[in-house]
DNA sequence: TCTGGCTGCCC
DNA sequence: ATTCTGC
DNA sequence: GCAGAATGGGCAGCCAGA
């Protein structure tokens, strides 16, 4: 028996093309032919490779490298200086280009490299994440740079781009599906029970290992089970009650939005495991909030979906996210248990004492919830309203409000509302009140500074640093960067614009904590919004005024598009 | 022993 | 998280 | 409308170096 191997040549020949394209149809067959040419016993390392990852999420296993440690892994490998290297990346915009450049000219090459596996980038990249303790970092990087040493240029493009998370091809889960649909499904037709395998899985380099070995009827038998996590049911937006009913057939279910932690758990007797929305397994982080289910959820057996949020002890008000995110802790549980408890609301059940219930309708699946949650002051079913009225909705969101949460999650109560796991379909829609900017105040801030863009936006600016003015100290406090809102038109254009502006090093008059890449006189304005004001450790506006130590900045920040450059100061 | 840089993951 | 864009 | 890729604030954990 031969001991197949995949050459990493092939997987970066068939990234170059598939990133060569923008049009969907070219890159999904790009990925079946790389597919069909993987060896089976490798195929899932592939698929998470390609993903940007070595094991499914919900195994917890990271490499540990993001940009700066990688920038020291392509120095190390190629024998330039870190500086050189950073140089590059500003105007490349890609670290995986700037090490392929680098790579091209290195001065020590290998001489007769052996062609690099599969096998060895994956165990190699294993063995980085699986490094810990004292001389862990220099122990990564030099796995990383050993790999970087042995790599062709092209290679050591993906390598790093692996690396850091950002492959940047084009495609990522919905366009695998397709491909394995393509490539062993039998045709595209098969790529419904390919997503719901991973749906109900979340492993992707499972569901392509047993579609690509034991073939479409396996990938068919893939059933909800407790422990694992099932990829979350996520909402669309809309900014008006109106759109809203239209959209949902004139009639939904309107919920609370908990402003907290969304955790899926799992019961299974005493035995409960809980997960993020990304399926990471937080249950010890959680001590409380898994005995809360131990005790009042009155089935067996349940997958039960609730928001996590942190209340008063003493009040039993409900807690800022902000606050809430203390008890994202390893150590010192206990502690943050008794300063910030937690209450349970649950809002969705998909999995009963054996019984599947993902493919049910919602009206279903929150009947069994309610009828199997004993409620209590920690424990409760989120608030909800039925109605088929804009101003009874308007008027429940107002009182979302009043009491703490975000907005609402508005449902639909047809047949077909089914859980669906992503975006999908608008089954489930968010009303934030930031959604119109008529209902929230926009802000008019000044751009001080700019960092470089990464990947569409090598070139132009990533993000500016937006602050507000000191009218009593006559300078500009930092309350946000902003990288979202601006359209290519307005990005291409930000450099030219700002560019009159430009200085060598910080204004004095500005006040900022944050190094930016690039420095302005504070003239320009522009007008953005957000969802709410946070304390901040880092940005100045406001400094020491509320609470010693803390600025302000926002939260969700975005540019409206609007310029007021008759603002300008 | 403390601190700051970096990373990953919540939103 | 929000937003924009090509298909 | 989907899918993907840009980007935000801010927290804790980890490790290197002062």
């Amino acid at each position: 028996m031969r001991n197949p191997s995949l050459k990493y040549s092939l997987i970066a020949d068939a990234y170059e093309k598939i990133e060569d394209t923008t049009k969907r149809l070219e890159m999904t067959d790009h990925l079946v032919k790389l597919l069909k040419d993987t060896p089976k016993d490798v195929i899932d390392k592939v698929v998470y490779l390609t993903q940007g990852k070595l094991y499914p999420d919900f195994v917890g296993i990271e490499i540990g490298i993001a940009e700066k440690l990688a920038i020291r892994a392509v120095a190390r490998a190629t024998g330039y200086r870190e500086k050189e290297i950073e140089e590059d990346l500003r105007k490349t915009g890609d670290l995986g280009e700037t090490a392929q450049k680098f790579s091209e000219k290195r001065t020590q090459v290998s001489f007769f490299p052996k062609p690099l596996t599969v096998e060895r980038v994956y165990e190699t990249l294993d063995k980085m994440a699986k490094s810990t303790g004292a001389g862990s970092v220099d122990l990564k990087l030099s796995f990383l740079a050993g790999l970087l040493s042995d790599a062709s240029p092209k290679e050591a493009k993906y390598i790093i781009r692996t690396v850091t998370g950002s492959l940047r091809l084009g495609i990522a889960d919905m366009t695998v599906l397709d491909a394995l649909a393509i490539a062993f499904g039998g045709g595209k037709e098969t790529r419904e029970y390919l997503e719901r395998a991973y749906n109900i899985s979340s492993d992707l380099g499972r569901v392509t290992k047993t579609v690509a070995e034991k073939g479409i009827e396996s990938i068919k038998r893939f059933v909800v089970s407790l422990g694992e996590p099932i990829r979350p049911m996520l909402a669309e937006r809309l900014g008006s009650p109106a759109e809203i009913l239209e959209k949902l057939g004139g009639k939904c279910i309107a919920e609370y939005k908990y402003d907290g932690e969304r955790i899926q758990t799992h019961k299974k007797g005493d035995q409960i495991t809980l997960f993020s929305r990304r399926l990471e397994d937080i249950t010890k982080q959680y001590p409380d909030g898994g005995e809360l289910i131990r005790k009042h959820v009155k089935a067996k057996e349940a997958i039960i979906e609730a928001e996590c949020v942190a209340v008063d002890p003493d009040t039993g008000e409900m807690k800022p996210f902000q606050e809430l995110m203390h008890r994202r802790r390893k150590y010192g549980v206990k502690k943050a248990m008794e300063e910030y408890p937690v209450s349970l609301f649950m809002f969705d059940a998909l999995y009963v004492d054996g019984k599947d219930l993902t493919l049910e309708p919602y009206p279903v699946r929150r009947q069994h919830l309610e009828k199997i949650i004993e409620q209590t002051d920690h424990v409760k079913v989120a608030e909800y309203i039925i109605t088929d009225d804009p101003e009874e909705l308007e008027r429940f969101f107002e009182k979302a409000v009043e009491n703490g949460c975000e907005g609402l999650v508005c449902k639909s109560v047809n047949e077909d509302s089914v859980y669906q796991a992503g975006a999908r379909g608008w089954l489930w829609i968010k009303y934030k009140r930031d959604y119109k900017s008529e209902m929230t105040d926009t802000v008019d801030l000044v751009v001080v500074g700019a960092f470089h863009g990464r990947g569409k936006r090598a070139g132009t600016y990533g993000a500016l640093l937006l602050a507000a003015y000191d009218p009593d100290e006559d300078v500009f406090k930092t309350v946000t960067k902003c990288g979202t809102g601006f359209t290519d038109e307005d990005l291409k254009k930000l450099p030219k614009m700002m560019e009159k502006y430009r200085i060598p090093h910080r204004h004095p008059r500005v006040i900022s904590t944050i190094e930016a890449d690039v420095w302005f006189e504070p003239i320009v304005v522009i007008e953005a919004i957000g969802a709410e004001i946070t304390l901040s450790p880092i940005h100045t506006c406001a400094m020491d005024i509320i609470r010693k130590d803390s600025g302000l900045a926002i939260r969700f920040p975005r540019f409206t598009g609007n310029y007021r450059l008759d603002k300008s100061a």
